[in-house]
DNA sequence: TGTTATAATGTTAGCGCTAACATAATGTTA
DNA sequence: TAACATTATGTTAGCGCTAACATTATAACA
């Protein structure tokens, strides 16, 4: 006779005959203790805590088709926006029932595609991905995924599902609006990667200063480098030598604004006066820069924490207040574009 | 006569009948292939393209009591350092079978104990935690586990399973020893948070110091608060205020160094000239900033790599070369420590 | 008071795969 | 040539939990 060897540790056979219920009952008291008396509920929880009983996630995914896991896909690891995010989401699911699984699509919509049918094969309680720009199949797949599905870091009014983000195009349109505003004339981008959300605040970006009469294309620079502090001293430095009456700059982030910075102090011009520097994000270091950053606040940890609420509602059989939460951004202005009002001519 | 639904797709009986094999045969040969001959691999593999099969990561974890997954946890999601051996382990597994669970520990050895025992619970292929100052419960179980287990980023003669990291403390004693030999003579220390690892490199900088007979226990100054950029520029600024006659200061890692710097640049203090400036680590920005900074280099990617190649060697059934892995450090001097030889009295 | 609905609990079978044992064909050694 | 070993494949049962259906007691309603 077949003899099978187990984990070895108590399964919920255990605490049923120990609470004296069936085992279908525990797993009620468990996953949905309002169909469960309150006298048996206590006696169900008693032998778990005695029975040190924890339910076998495999066996629970396998028999409900369905697992504790939230499923997240981030386009970079070492991103720091990302990692904000990433940090909420963690937090609001601190010592709860739920599982992270981390993807990392590495800006490829084909690896976000890849992963998201590999999450979803695996019955996922949650999906959360980045962005707006997902491929046909994807999106499709995140349609009919049968679980709530929360689109972070952008904003449109097409979701999959649920959203929360701001707008990338606004966001550069803010920081336009600024530059021309603080009487910057030959104002430039800096742009790394250019992926969806880096080319829609340059849109934005163009579309202010050309509402400003300030637009010049021969001052948009951008590379499919991924971003750096070192890339954008790099890309100011060769901005500047093909374009020495180069006033201002908005960068597509926050490292790139940092290295344009370093930049400019090596070649000796002075920030803010001979040059406006605007970053994207607002990073803790803007603030503590010597001069302090201008940059484009983005609250990457409420986007988080307010999709993991979302999911959590949805979860729980609530439809959420709002299928779109736009978060917006707040221009954080700071000495880096705060020239004398002298200059502005 | 009851009805249970699937989850729709194809399982691993549709590919064995399509093949003409048994079950168990189908899933020799995609684990086991060699214990399968070539004629029937062809096949099943046929059926699998086919089918489009892929196996049901939940059902092989209950059966085999173990699942396809790399545990991992790091102490923080938002530090750069584990940033880049995260990214690396992902980059190792990329399109393989293998999945990464993430956990989150906070710098918390309790909360790393919890991780460790929710994952090991779930029966993971390995398991990667960072550093060697575990509780005796969570060694107790990773010992246990009956699965690759690898410390990363620290280094000790007594790992768990296996090991890739550096010393600590010799690269604050190597940090010290720069300071000291380039003539300093008034040297502090700033660390934050002080985990395990921040202690060990205060321990071996405070070595060095001594040896040189530049320790001075009024100009060590730690805080138990989170790094970043501001707090290192905030501590410089409070320690000077103490000790106006600070000339070089070790920052426990790239972003209190960077915060340093702009402290000084603020109360226009001369970097290297008044004051040396050395980091941890060698994040990207040291060689960008102006003036650069100088860091003690450590191979984050390389550790993440090297981990998951051991995991891999493991699993494959051989024993890895080394159990322990030191990738050591390296002085990555720059400018903001080349101070002037007649400033060296 | 009888009928219908609801709530709480139990039973059966199975979700998809694989450990453990079984069988048959082929190879090796004395 | 017989005995033993190895290789390849199949069968059985079960890993641990829950969907789906069943049963019973109680509540609500006409």
């Amino acid at each position: 006779m077949r003899k099978r060897k187990g984990a070895g540790r108590p399964t919920i056979s255990d605490v049923a005959e120990r609470a004296g219920v069936s085992t279908i009952t525990v797993s009620r008291a468990l996953r949905d203790p309002s169909k469960v008396s309150d006298h048996l509920r206590r006696k169900i929880n008693d032998a778990v805590r005695k029975l040190n009983y924890v339910p076998h996630s495999h066996a629970s995914a396998l028999a409900s088709t369905r697992s504790n896991v939230i499923g997240v896909i981030v386009p970079s690891l070492t991103n720091n926006v990302f990692a904000d995010t990433l940090r909420a989401i963690y937090d609001e699911l601190y010592q709860g029932p739920f599982q992270v699984q981390l993807g990392n699509s590495r800006y490829v919509a084909k690896d976000e595609e890849r992963l998201v049918r590999t999450f979803l094969g695996q019955g996922p309680s949650a999906m959360i991905v980045a962005g707006v720009d997902q491929t046909d199949a994807t999106r499709e797949l995140l349609e009919n995924a049968e679980c709530p599905v929360v689109q972070v870091m952008d904003i449109s009014d097409d979701p999959i599902d649920m959203m929360v983000g701001f707008s990338h195009f606004e966001g550069g349109r803010a920081a336009g609006v600024h530059l021309v505003q603080k009487g910057y004339k030959r104002i430039g981008f800096l742009g790394a990667r250019m992926d969806p959300r880096s080319h829609r605040r340059m849109e934005g970006f163009k579309e202010a200063l050309r509402s400003g009469g300030r637009y010049d294309p021969d001052l948009m620079m951008t590379t499919t480098d991924s971003s750096s502090v070192s890339l954008g001293g790099h890309l100011i430095e060769q901005l500047r030598k093909r374009r020495p009456d180069l006033d201002a700059v908005f960068c597509n982030n926050d490292d790139m604004a940092l290295g344009a910075l370093f930049g400019c102090q090596k070649a000796g011009i002075s920030v803010p006066d001979e040059m406006g520097i605007i970053g994207f994000n607002d990073l803790e270091m803007m603030a503590a820069s010597y001069p302090s950053l201008t940059s484009i606040r983005t609250d990457r940890y409420q986007i988080g924490k307010r999709a993991v609420q979302m999911i959590k509602s949805v979860l729980d059989g609530e439809a959420p207040e709002q299928k779109i939460i736009d978060l917006g951004f707040e221009l954080q202005c700071r000495e880096s574009t705060m020239r004398p009002k002298s200059k502005a001519r």
